[in-house]
DNA sequence: TAGATAATTAAGCGAATGTCTAAATTAAAA
DNA sequence: TTTTAATTTAGACATTCGCTTAATTATCTA
């Protein structure tokens, strides 16, 4: 839980996982878009993960990092009771009779 | 947004957040949920109005804190994102005829 | 007006965080 | 096998964070 937000709590973090949103990129991909050095995205790549919100595939000499539903799914849950307080608006259906 | 995602990291302000949820407590009331000073706590409830997932209303002597919903919307607004990407159940919704 | 109560602001301190460069690991290519 | 490339691990350092105690502000009440 805790690790969960920590990890999207830094901006960069939430930048990778935005760019993720794309489809799964390997680490060399993603510091690209980064104006930061390698290790610091590696770092980033690790509490991501340590949080369960991405996932790493190891292809050969690369690896690829993907968003993993796992970690979203607790963020998700944790948010419900605030939703329910508010009641969010619910999607609208239009119904003929 | 940083404000809000900083403010949901720690441990503490989420307490407060769900204490909140059984409705409108004043700062001592919060304070004396937590084996931490008064101080730190008004800290957490600074940090918290900053972000603007919490109200204040001066009673007199007392503050009153509540919910705000003005915050959870961003953080809800961000989510959305990957909770559309991994397409999680929507919620069931009442049809009225 | 004094004194007591609710709460915040201020100052200080150790721990955690994010960044960098340099070194190490692993796999592909020459 | 030697070299090159992708990535991580290690170590160092400045900044931020969360906590405490002491002081301050604001309000109520005797």
């Amino acid at each position: 839980m805790d690790t969960k937000f920590k990890a999207i709590n830094d901006p960069t973090r939430r930048e990778i996982l935005q760019f993720l949103v794309n489809g799964p990129q390997n680490a060399g991909q993603i510091a690209s878009q980064f104006d930061m050095s390698k290790p610091s995205i590696s770092h980033h790549l690790d509490l991501l993960k340590q949080a369960k919100l991405i996932q790493a595939d190891k292809k050969g000499q690369f690896i690829e990092y993907k968003l993993d539903k796992t970690g979203f799914e607790v963020i998700h849950t944790w948010f419900k009771t605030f939703s329910t307080y508010f009641e969010f608006p619910k999607p609208k259906i239009r119904i003929e009779i």
